[in-house]
DNA sequence: CGGCTGGACGTC
DNA sequence: GACGTCCAGCCG
């Protein structure tokens, strides 16, 4: 069964960390990942363009596309972002911006010819799942909104979406904690499959009307600076299927090296980083997601504290209890604290009417 | 935190 | 009638 759910990833066993016995080598060979010359600045000069280029040549749109806390390159054939670069602090995470007043929508910047819109993704089976994420960007409303964008949304599985992917996303935020500044690279990866006969294969679906691209897997790199005083680099780099999974599967078991993923998405990441001095965020940090227990009292704080009515703020508890998880000293503080303003809300209403 | 759906209502 | 927006409610 486990085995079957990640024969793509097992298939290139060599440097992507499948099933559990291969983290060892990947965490081996994050060490030793060593950047590549760079590559040579073409000459204008040297594209006989007299004739050739008379009517110019193909264009394949902006190279890339800066918003106010992300950048991304747009693929305008999948109609999703190749890559998603964005940074985070803890100051960044600070602020009152609320998913609630965002909506996804077309980006505008991007031609009605090539791009997405919310009607592709609608029915379709797979969520709107974003590589910058809203959460990401509390400190500014204009920010968070433009995350929104479906220039910086792929078609993800429901449940990896709201689990996996999003206990990752916490773990990035997290580490804004132990370091002052992080940068995140997010995208989509297609993944090949072997045949019967052996030989390899990419497949992938397209949804709605536009033909937006489903990913096999997604990708995510991690760069962690200490701060500037100590300016010790780790970095992550991790490869995960587009499906659900579950709390038995740890990040590391996603783990892969730079240049295996640099090959895999013909992108080179952080050519600047010099990697002599750059450690493997998983040694030197945990590289622990929370887990059931810590993700349900998580989820259900939020369900607490956005609770309007003494109903829902009931049933957020029950809930948790059935689950059989006790509620923590926090998240009964929490409780008692909205359940009071909600009474008081709730028997200011019943005087008014 | 991450998502979706359905109904009520407004508009042309 | 079709379509867009907003809000309440649902899930993991």
């Amino acid at each position: 069964m486990r085995a079957r759910r990640f024969g793509a990833l097992r298939f290139f066993g060599g440097f992507v960390c499948g099933a559990a016995a291969a983290t060892a080598s990947c965490v081996a060979s994050m060490r030793v990942f060593g950047r590549h010359v760079p590559d040579p600045e073409p000459h204008p000069d040297d594209v006989p363009q007299k004739d050739m280029g008379r009517y110019g040549f193909p264009v394949t749109g902006a190279e890339m596309r800066s918003y106010a806390n992300h950048v991304l390159s747009y693929d305008q054939v999948k109609k999703t972002p190749r890559w998603v670069a964005e940074h985070l602090s803890n100051a960044k995470l600070q602020g009152s911006a609320e998913r609630k007043h965002c909506k996804f929508r077309p980006d505008p910047g991007v031609t009605e010819l090539f791009t997405a819109h919310n009607e592709d993704y609608l029915g379709s089976g797979w969520s709107r799942g974003h590589m910058a994420p809203a959460g990401d960007n509390k400190f500014s409303e204009q920010a968070m909104a433009e995350t929104f964008y479906l220039s910086n949304i792929v078609p993800q599985n429901y449940g990896n979406n709201a689990g996996f992917w999003n206990r990752l996303e916490m773990y990035c935020r997290n580490l804004t904690e132990k370091f002052e500044d992080v940068w995140v690279i997010s995208g989509p990866l297609m993944m090949p499959e072997v045949g019967a006969d052996g030989k390899k294969t990419i497949s992938y679906k397209l949804i709605g009307k536009h033909d937006v691209a489903v990913p096999t897997h997604l990708y995510k790199i991690v760069l962690a600076q200490r701060s500037l005083s100590a300016p010790t680099l780790a970095l992550g780099a991790f490869v995960v299927p587009n499906q659900p999974i579950g709390y038995d599967h740890p990040l590391t078991e996603f783990q892969v090296s730079l240049v295996d993923l640099e090959k895999l998405t013909g992108l080179r990441f952080f050519p600047k980083v010099d990697p002599a001095g750059l450690q493997n965020l998983c040694e030197l940090d945990t590289c622990k997601l929370l887990d059931f227990k810590e993700f349900t009292l998580y989820i259900t704080g939020r369900k607490v504290k956005g609770a309007n009515t003494t109903a829902k703020l009931e049933k957020s508890m029950s809930d948790i209890k059935n689950l059989g998880i006790t509620p923590d000293d926090y998240l009964l503080k929490l409780y008692q604290q909205k359940r009071e303003e909600l009474q008081a809300k709730e028997a200011a209403q019943g005087r008014k009417p």
